[in-house]
DNA sequence: ACACGATGGACAACCAGGTTCACTATTTGT
DNA sequence: ACAAATAGTGAACCTGGTTGTCCATCGTGT
């Protein structure tokens, strides 16, 4: 008797909400001078943060195994995104640091991020894209972000 | 002078919100026989649709090669979702059908997807729900799912 | 002081899913 | 009739995830 829209049309949309902006970060980031940041590497920066952090606690942060942490670390480590440190305390960890071109591409992203929420905003305005966000953490659990969306997708 | 919330939470609350229909729908799917069905496979079937689908024309509407798209006809063929057809108009052609377990599992999918959203609209009201699937709908393009997720975030 | 368990890092093997390249069979069009 | 386009298949390769194994180092309890 109600006419509800479908239910698989949601799911469809948040994905693609999600695509459209991560991908406008990206063509960003690519113009301004970091083209081999790829969506996945933005949330490892992100998650390394300014202190730091060893494989193990990256993989905690994470959702992935300290192994899948390692293979991230060192490609951004062999591409300048990242520095190793030692621990002083304790000679079995090996933390990494952001360095400053890290810093950069995370300004870069912020900013884009910034940007492309405000051509939402003028699209919508500002009220109801608050309301949007606001709904979203309504029915989203708290939990931190799960890097291991190939296997989660396809099932590794 | 604005204190717009910062433009990253959006994207993650729409993944976040992707994940959380998807995994209760698979959640629910395991429950009712189709345990080996991953996210991924939902997309494909969908995408083969009721009419059938040969390897090239699935590989077109999912966005990856045919070569990509013949490996999930071989997985789904091999647990029983789809089988092969002959087209007697031409002889290279091997289109595939939907099987009834194929059907089934669909019709589940869309019961639990119509649920899921209920949930939501429980939440929020069917009115915040509407106006945020229509805003959804405002800010993304009309384009059809592509499948290449795990390739898209980590670069494949 | 020392042995033992826990922890951090690294390496190898494996699987999944994507890609490109190459090849065969069939159909279509000139 | 023959050449170009199309469908399917297989192989090699890349990435990213996993598990399993091994070694070095730390912390603790006896």
């Amino acid at each position: 008797m109600s006419t509800d829209p479908p239910g698989h049309d949601l799911p469809l949309r948040l994905l693609l909400g999600f695509r459209v902006l991560v991908d406008g970060v990206h063509a960003e980031l690519a113009r301004r001078g970091h083209p081999e940041l790829r969506p996945v590497h933005g949330f490892v920066l992100q998650a390394v943060g300014p202190s730091g952090a060893t494989a193990v606690e990256l993989g905690r942060r994470l959702g992935v195994t300290k192994q899948a942490a390692a293979k991230h670390i060192e490609f951004l480590q062999d591409r300048g995104y990242l520095e190793r440190a030692t621990d002083p305390r304790d000679a079995r960890r090996k933390p990494v640091r952001l360095t400053g071109r890290a810093f950069d591409s995370l300004r870069i992203s912020a900013a884009a991020f910034d940007e492309l929420r405000a051509g939402w905003a003028r699209t919508l305005g500002e009220q109801r894209l608050r309301a949007l966000e606001a709904d979203l953490r309504a029915v989203t659990p708290g939990a931190a972000f799960r890097l291991d969306l190939p296997g989660w997708f396809a099932g590794g």
